[in-house]
DNA sequence: TAGATTGTTAATCGATTAACAATC
DNA sequence: TAGATTGTTAATCGATTAACAATC
């Protein structure tokens, strides 16, 4: 509750969920929600629950629970999701240019401000609203406009390289998706979001599981 | 290192990263490599490679480390990497057509052998060497192959029902791209992989940043 | 042999869960 | 009032880190 303690990182992690579970019931007329309400919805432990919203500068109320519009208010302020964040993306592959036609991204405060490859084969091609751009041209655009966040989306020999050039221009929070882990200096944010590794950790269960 | 017992979770998905980064060590023909040396390269402790690894049925040599052979072919193994897997893909979306595109899953073993979609406007399209089924067809298909994992790329308001659908079929393993909670029985394994979710907990850290 | 590195036990750290008094 | 639900403390659980004897 109190502003500026450090939220623990999987609290961050859940704040999320919580955020898009409290639209929902919004968009339902539901203005109130106990902490075993959305627990239930989410997969987790009223306890957890108010542990977790007991880091964030609201008060629950005893036999009603949490107020929706309240709570969502307070978890779009915690998470950013009132001010705009200028994104780029490196790599129009697949991938890239998919994230750059994702329409939700828009939406959710997060500005596609630059879409880069290293084909030249690319350049101009429009995705989204975004035009494939030069890479060797990132630091350009980084002096023109504060880049927040970087979305490394090329393959894993070349995501240490853009690492580094993201870093250069300034950038301070990175998202990798490339099957590679990447190292930063210290005062830059890296979370990793790899669709492999997770099919792998299924692939895992699966295995395990045709054992028995 | 004993064959049956289990793995903790942190460990399991741990085991694509050091997967990744030993195949790198053989490509450039390095033979051997210490736990610090993967540390180093994976961002982890010693410790924790030391203790991750004693799970795997492996034994490293003092002053030498871990021979990259042998640990690459027992993680493949624990991975499932040298099963084939069948995945089917919910929702052919700019992300659902993203994967089925990416050469990369078929290389590590995973086969979309099903691209589905609601939208008759789409049926029929080739996306990589998927095309586009209606998803009423869904339990068809399954009747005839063995689907082993489920991908749910649709927008949240269609994911639960995608997934009783998955169930239905009999998938036991869904990776749910979607931005919403799924339930499903207790038998079927869920792994969420949701990009905005990464993109907002990088908001977060910037808003704790900017404010100092 | 001396030194490096493992495998494993013990210590620490942190997250989740349980419990319950306070409160509406 | 009685009952439901919060906020918070304490207990439990589990993961990471430290430490070190064993070993190559």
């Amino acid at each position: 509750m109190s502003v500026m303690e450090p939220v623990p990182h999987p609290v961050i992690r859940r704040l999320p969920k919580y955020l898009v579970h409290i639209q929902e019931l919004r968009e339902e007329g539901i203005e109130w929600a106990s902490s075993q309400e959305i627990a239930d919805a989410l997969g987790l432990t009223s306890s957890t629950v108010r542990q977790d919203l007991s880091h964030m500068d609201l008060k629950g109320i005893s036999k009603k629970g949490y107020e929706t519009a309240q709570l969502e208010a307070v978890l779009r302020k915690v998470l950013g999701a009132d001010v705009l964040h200028r994104v780029v993306i490196v790599g129009a592959g697949h991938l890239g240019r998919a994230l750059a036609e994702h329409g939700a991204f828009a939406e959710r405060g997060f500005d596609i401000c630059g879409l880069f490859d290293q084909d030249p084969g690319l350049f101009g091609k429009k995705f989204g609203h975004a035009e494939v751009i030069n890479v060797e041209r990132l630091s350009e655009l980084a002096e023109d406009v504060k880049v927040d966040i970087g979305i490394i989306a090329v393959p894993g020999q070349a995501a240490q390289e853009v690492a580094e050039a993201l870093v250069d221009a300034g950038v301070k929070a990175i998202l990798n998706l490339a099957y590679k882990h990447i190292h930063v200096p210290e005062d830059v944010t890296v979370v990793d979001a790899r669709i492999m590794e997770s099919l792998q950790e299924l692939a895992y269960v699966l295995g395990t599981s045709r054992k028995r």
